[in-house]
DNA sequence: AGAGAGTGCTTGAAGGTTCAAGCACGTCGC
DNA sequence: GCGACGTGCTTGAACCTTCAAGCACTCTCT
């Protein structure tokens, strides 16, 4: 609820506001829910088409690329972490998948014990250079296809605002501990 | 992997391009990897704040949102589903959940013997009540505060063009079965 | 050197999502 | 009216994500 409910919410708030909310103005409202259906449907579009085509999600999918383009194909964990933005919980249990899938190996960090790399195997780079082509096709077909290249770049400099606005780094609170 | 690997893929591609795949150019690479990012932090954000403030993920949210929203408060599972662009498995799970919280509550369709109504319970509405200014908040920081109106707007155009392009009716795939 | 605090990663349980069936009711055509 | 097919919704299993601990190692300070 991005609208102010019909009732007048004077006073008894949630904890954080303490005024009158600023409610969304219909624009706003019209643009939130473009982005919210948007990316519902592109995330949905995009992970059945991975899972058909290589068995697996987008999330997944992207750390192999992440680590096929990282120097050797392999990296410290929580560096891969927070390069995919997720949190390193759920990097532990997807690399044990992937791993089970044999398309990522563990293997230990020389100058730090308590450290892991995940490293990307010939297998797992096999898999990505038969599915990326696909792949590409399915974000031009969602996205860029129906872009001019000026809305295109636009689009690329919101995210990147929004993104920076909630990156650790730039915030001030620590999202992904 | 929306860039071309490091090895030429001429022969033998995956089942569905038939020749050179259209890579990503450099811009588009960064646009992609952008929205990824800011999808991603987002996602993660709201989902946060709500979980803490009201209790569920941001869908389950948007579930009773639309039913505030709806005539008489009530809606039918498929037409719900179809608003939220979740399937009708999703939907079943997610009422029974919400319906466990009292927030929600079944009703049989007088009309059709086989539907059901999703009916939101006064409870429903008030924990909303309670939970909006927080979301909306929210949702101002995380996005619109950063923004100048002409980015919003713009975005909201980028928006609604790529859902409009992924709705099974706009599309000519039906991806939500 | 050693205690205490911090870092890197994993684990298991709880809950969410998807997929493939499945049941019940509606609709169409004979 | 009755069979066949379509629609509305649910179910259970498999898998993914989150959350809260927990273990092992490193760093800092004395």
């Amino acid at each position: 609820m991005t609208k102010r409910p019909a009732e007048n919410p004077e006073a008894a708030e949630a904890p954080a506001p303490p005024a009158e909310p600023r409610w969304l103005t219909e624009g706003e409202q019209r643009t939130w829910l473009a982005y919210r259906h948007a990316s519902t449907l592109l995330e949905d579009y995009l992970d059945r088409q991975l899972q058909r085509d290589a068995g697996m999600t987008h999330v997944y999918y992207g750390l192999l690329v992440r680590l096929a383009e990282a120097p050797r194909r392999r990296m410290r964990m929580t560096e891969l972490a927070e390069h995919a933005k997720i949190t390193r919980s759920r990097l532990s249990h997807a690399v044990a998948r992937l791993e089970g899938n044999g398309w990522v190996r563990r293997e230990e960090c020389p100058s730090d014990k308590r450290g892991q790399l995940a490293v990307l195997t010939d297998e797992g780079y096999e898999m990505l250079r038969r599915s990326a082509p696909g792949h590409v096709e399915a974000v031009r077909t969602a996205v860029f296809d129906r872009l001019t290249p000026e809305q295109a770049e636009l689009f690329g400099e919101v995210c990147r605002i929004v993104a920076a606005g909630l990156q650790p780094a730039g915030g001030d609170v620590p999202w992904l501990r």
